[in-house]
DNA sequence: GCCCAATCCGGAATGGTTCCTATCTGCGTA
DNA sequence: TACGCAGATAGGAACCATTCCGGATTGGGC
């Protein structure tokens, strides 16, 4: 029922997700592949549970620590995406106007902002069929000012670790 | 240094904050007029636990559950919004193409969509200073088709309740 | 076949959020 | 003024998504 991609399509993400892993140096298991295959070849969005049901229809005994571990991995590869900016909670806003966000992917800092341009999009049609449309929401993701400051110690995402998950509850801005 | 609206304005929604609740029929009771006040008072982008332990320094035995049931009470009457939709977990998406999402604000749908449009859209120079800008992506909120099926029986929003708060949960789309 | 490092697994811990329920408050009424 | 009701609240327990920990497993190189 168009949940997904074509098979041409699929594949075509797991070669440049092998080209990846490779070039990362860290091992190919058979772990890794099913998880990525399973995010790869849905088009709905799963959250970490319903990946991990799927997997384990595969690997019976994979844990639900290893799709962790792997989906937070493939995004810091950049092989996947996480729908909205990591937070660790919800955030209340208080300005009723139309505005947009500006969020700092690293230690989520948001700042409210104005754009005429943005409130005038014209949501395609397309859209219109899947439901009422109440309104249209802008985020610019980036690293603010002050994380590309604290940042001039390079640390490059490589290899899947517990490290730094949370950090960005503790950087969280005033 | 720039973190609260002015005065003014602040007045302003509270007035409409009382207009609204004496409508909606509820008590106006000192726990909410001080959580509201908070959250209208700033603009950066609290959580709830930030909510909280500002309205403690004026209310010392306010309990968490109140912050909670009050601010959704809040945006349940369309007082205050929440940062980018609701969501109870994290999700995964594996398409890399630039593209952007409609969500159901009810159950959580969620569905990929392209627009030249939207994908050029230019940042103003003053979110540029912010920091760096990675992308920008738009999020089309509103009710899906089957939600708006189901909800042939108005259930209107007018009394903090715990009710469906999670309830998206179990009407996840596979 | 053995070793080492990377990886994985299961369970325990964590932390945000919500539920439960006894208690409290404010208000209309007798 | 006392009473009783309905709505609200406080506080702690429960819940659930996520992460941590420590020991077991695996696979490639020698």
């Amino acid at each position: 029922m168009g949940l997904h991609p074509e098979p041409t399509d699929i594949e075509t993400r797991i070669v440049r997700f092998k080209e990846a892993v490779k070039a990362s140096g860290v091992k190919l298991t058979h772990q890794r592949l099913t998880i990525f295959r399973e995010v790869a070849a849905s088009l709905d969005h799963p959250d970490a549970d319903a990946i991990f049901r799927k997997v384990q229809r595969r690997i019976p005994t994979v844990s639900l620590d290893t799709v962790y571990r792997t989906l937070w991995w493939l995004n810091d590869l950049g092989l996947i995406t996480t729908l909205g900016p990591r937070r660790e909670s919800v955030r209340f806003d208080g300005n009723l106007e139309h505005h947009h966000h500006y969020v700092c992917v690293q230690c989520g800092l948001a700042r409210d902002f104005e754009s005429a341009e943005f409130n005038a999009l014209c949501v395609p049609e397309a859209v219109k069929r899947l439901g009422s449309v109440s309104g249209t929401h802008v985020e610019v993701r980036g690293v603010c000012e002050s994380c590309m400051k604290r940042a001039r110690k390079s640390s490059h995402p490589e290899s899947p670790s517990r490290k730094g998950r949370k950090a960005a509850k503790g950087a969280r801005h005033e």
